[in-house]
Formats: structure tokens, sequence, C-alpha cells
DNA sequence: GGAATTGATACTCCCTGGGCATCGATGATA
DNA sequence: TATCATCGATGCCCAGGGAGTATCAATTCC
């Protein structure tokens, strides 16, 4: 009998039993396991002595199984299959051919670059399953540090401790208007320009540096904002340009994909600047399904 | 590593794995599972190493898993919980607390002494579960010999090699006639008073012995039957005999269970008499649950 | 910077799984 | 009916390896 961890009986018990009840012959169920007979029927008695219970009557004729191996046979199959399985999808889930990444992101990223690195590493990696969840910069950080996401898609404020990034956007941004805005004539705006303009902002705890950059650009061209409503998710912000309530900031590259019920219009002299990088845990290394992601997010901001 | 048969891992590797996955921690781990550190330090790196997978990252201060450790962990918990469920279950089997019996009966059985023998079974062992079918006694036996039933209730035609049987019932047939019949006024009739009317019996084949004794009953009465109908299962019969279409020969016991739309006669002189056993096979000796049942047929017998 | 804690390693012991030879039992065959 | 072949069980031995003790190297905390 082994040592008693836990199970009675170990592994090589199970297998063993199962071959001589599919056979039914001690004897070729040995050749079929690669070991003499006499081991294989002292593994049986072992595994019957350690449940208590007789498994197969067996006279020098005749081997048979008594309910309880019956019933031993039939739980049997559906474990040890399972666990012939393991070996296998471990190496795929090591080489990252499956598994699961959690991905946070804000609404920039969504709008500009991610739904680029998304596509190109899925059709690479199709066994990787995505859970994606939108999220701002502050709360990423929070779950990348709690590890309870792999990667996130946000806008830093200078660098965090255990956190690696990669830039992927760095752009000046220009102002959204309303369709019907005075300036809507004019190819380029100036901060100074949009002094009476109402804007609309976000929360600054979402993203204090952006924030804090909008706020330093109006101060560098010696206007005071006229903060009209705060809005989040970002996207939000766009339709309340279109009604009218008021302009926002947004990238070049998020601009391209808005309708042209809005107008966009890029900003000459200060301006605030987005920047999107992609974060990890610097500590473990990231494993192959996250380094395949990453590495696909550092192509597409180089190509 | 272990010889390899199928796995390349034991059951202790695994136990050993998922108490440390659960507490991140060996000496904890080593502890709970009351075995030096070293050894489950050896026995981790020994299912790394079988695996070809890194499943934990472990610097001195910290142990986390890796997305292929994290993985495993996940397979393992049903496959042990289901594996750590087996010596109570087996144990249950083996005492016949849970189990199955195949059970083949004929339509008297039904009509006479099995329900009254399965509800107090039931009763007693609420976890077997019993799969029950009517089948002819030519058929139980061939079952029986081939291991399709655990037991069987038959009429049988002398002792079968390799079956056990004990008696459940032995009596004197009489008959029944439609409520029409010109004999409708006697308590008791012969068989020679039913010269002339014809009866519904049952295909030879499916019980030869009783069928012989009917034609043998008749023979000794000196009168030739007139057999009106062939017809299977027995209950059938009953049918035929309230349609008026002739008599049939019941066993007082089945008689009382028979609704007033059809007449029960005692039989004076020569009748056939109709046996009633449970037959199992006698080697290898009824498990529990099978005997549990035979003694509760034999109860019913003798009480 | 020292002390404490953690997981890994070196070495030893001995338990136990496996092989070989053989036995007793059970059908098959002539 | 006597012989033979085949089956699973048993006795004996060897060696592989699991577990224990002592110790080391690395990290973190005070």
């Amino acid at each position: 009998m082994p040592r008693e961890y836990q199970f009675p009986f170990e592994l090589r018990h199970l297998v063993y039993f199962r071959e001589v009840a599919r056979r039914l012959h001690f004897r070729k169920a040995a050749e079929a396991l690669a070991i003499a007979q006499p081991a294989l029927s002292r593994q049986i008695a072992q595994l019957e002595a350690a449940l208590g219970v007789r498994l197969l009557n067996r006279s020098s004729r005749r081997v048979e199984l008594t309910p309880a191996g019956a019933a031993l046979l039939e739980r049997l199959e559906p474990v040890l299959a399972a666990l012939s399985r393991v070996p296998a999808d471990l190496k795929a889930v090591a080489e990252g051919r499956v598994g699961r990444l959690r991905v946070a992101f804000t609404g920039l990223a969504m709008a500009t670059v991610l739904p680029d690195i998304l596509r190109g590493f899925h059709r690479r990696f199709p066994g990787i399953r995505l859970e994606l969840n939108e999220s701002p910069t502050a709360l990423q950080l929070a779950a990348l540090q709690a590890g309870e996401i792999d990667c996130g898609f946000f806008h830093p404020d200078g660098p965090s401790p255990g956190i690696d990034t990669t830039l992927l956007l760095r752009e000046r941004n220009g102002v959204l208007l309303p369709a019907d805005h005075p300036l809507r004539r004019k190819g380029s705006v100036r901060l100074r320009e949009l002094a009476g303009t109402p804007f609309v902002l976000f929360p600054r705890a979402n993203n204090p540096g952006f924030y804090d950059r909008v706020l330093a650009a109006f101060a560098s061209s010696g206007v005071a904002p006229r903060i009209a409503e705060e809005v989040w998710p970002r996207s939000n912000g766009v339709g309340l340009v279109r009604a009218g309530v008021g302009a926002t900031f947004v990238s070049p590259s998020e601009a391209r994909n808005l309708p042209p019920t809005v107008i966009f219009r890029k900003l000459l002299g200060p301006a605030p600047v987005s920047t999107l990088v992609v974060g990890w845990r610097s500590q473990p290394p990231p494993p192959p399904a996250l380094a395949a992601l990453l590495d696909a997010a550092a192509r597409h901001a180089a190509g």
C-alpha cells in the first residue's frame, strides 16, 4: 500500500485495474502493460486491500468483475481519460497555444490601435480567449498590481513600480467641435480662440495626467477653460459634442473613426498630448500568450 | 519519474501539487501533507520535469502559479474530488447499500408475489436501482446464463444447470370463464365439463413445461382442448376471456386481483399446476444487493 | 548589515514495485 | 480417467526511488 497522503491507492493501481477489468485476463493485461503477471496480481491485490473490497472474482480459469469492480471501472474511465489529456493540454498552455488573457483598455485604446492589434493576435493565436474590460487608467494600474489583469492599454502618468510599458501612441490632440460651431470653417484652430466655448471633459481621477495636461495647455494659452460636463467613458463625450453641449479633445487617430456630424480640427500652439501604452507586470516575465500579445502591440506601434 | 505505464506522474504528484498550489507555500503544504519540505520540493520538480512544463514560479520569498500551473490546478480539482469519493462509494456498492439489479419476471409473477417483494425490498434498500423487464421463462433462463440479468421470476421446467432457485408459489390452477358462460352458476368445475369451451393459451415455446401440464390435465380428464387463441403476455388473456373468446387457466393468487367482469372457478380433479420461482446464477455467489432481494423473496414465500 | 525565513541540494536509508521461478487449481484432451 | 496446458497466486531477490536529516543560497525584514 502506498503511503497515505489522501488516497489509499496510486494511479498505477487504477490503470492496472482498468486493464484487467477490460480484458478480464491477468496475463494479457500484464502483457499490454509491459509488466510481468505476478506484479500485476500483486498490485490488484493491493488495490483490493486498500479499498477493503473485492473487485474481481477469479478462479484459475475465469476472471469476472464484482459489482464493486464494475462500479470502479465505470468511475475510472472518465477520470483516467481526463488525466490522459492533461500533459498535452498543459504543454499547449505553456506554449501559449491555448489560454486566457485578461485585458483592460481605455476608450481611446479601443478607438485607435486595439482593434487592429486584437485582430492580428486572434488570427495567430485562436486558442487564446481574451477577456476584455474597459477601465480607466488608475483602476488598470491597481488591477495590474493586484494580478487581476494580465495587461492594460492605458494612459500613463509617469512610470509605475513593477509595471513595464511599451508606447503605442503619442499624439497632440485636436478639438472636436459641434457642427454649428463658429470656427467650423477654419482648417485648424488655437486654444485661445476657444475661450468662450464650453468643454466636455472627464473626471480628473480617471486620468489625472492627461487632465492636468489639458489644463496646462489652456494655461499656457492664457485662457481659462469653461468646463460644461464631465463624462465617462470618453466615447460618450462625442455624443455630447454632437448634441452641441460643447467641444472636447480627441487625438487624430481617434478622429478618423468619427462620423461627419462632428468636426475635428487640429490645434496650433499649445495642445494636450495623449499617450497610450500597453503595460504589464515586469515580474514574473510575461508567459508566452501574453508575450505574443505584447509583441503584436509593439509591432503595430512600429509598423 | 515513475515507471511509465501511461501517465508520466502519480496521484502523489498531483495531490502534492494541489496542496502547494492552494497554499503557495512549500513548507506549509509539506506540513499539511505530513512530509518534510525537501521531499515536497523534489516531487514538484519531478512533476514539472515529467510534464516538461514549469508549474510554479518560485523565489525564496514568493511562490506563484504559472498559467500552466493554474490550468493544472483547475483540471485537478474535479478529478481528485471524484477519486476521493471512490472508496466510500465502492464500499457502499460492496455492502449492497447502492447498486443496480436487473430483474426479469413473468406476468404471473407481477400479478402475484412480485409487487409485495419489491415494496419491502425497496423500503429496506432505497439505494438499489431495479431494472425490471417482463420476459418469458425461456428467455429469462438464457439471459441468466449470459449474465444479462441478475435474477428472474419465472416458471421452471425442471432444473437448469448453474441456476439456483427458490420456490415462491405452487398452485393448482383454476379456470377463468367469460361472465356469460353456461357453468357460471357452479362453485367449482371439472375439466371434463369444459370439453366444448374454447381456451386461450400462450405460445408453447414461452413456457413449455406449463403448456405440457395443461395438455396433460386435459388428457387425464379424457377431453381434447379446443384452443381458440394463443396470446402473450398472459395478462392479455384476461381481456380475451372478458371478450368472450374463451376460457383460460389462472392461479388463485392471480385471480384475486382480477375484476368481477370475469369468473374464476376452482378445478376439481386434474388441473395444471403453476410454479413460480426466483432463480439466479449459483456462481459466483450472489452479491449483497441480490442476496437481499432473494432473501426478501424467500421470506415472502415463507410468511 | 545581521538575522530569519524560504526553497533547493547532498547524502543516506529502506520501503516497495518488479522480475524470475514455481505452485496449486481448473478445464481440456485423448 | 490420466495427462497436459493454462491460469492466477506466492516466495524470493534486487534495485529504483521516495522520504528524512543536515545544510546551502537567496531574499527580505528589522
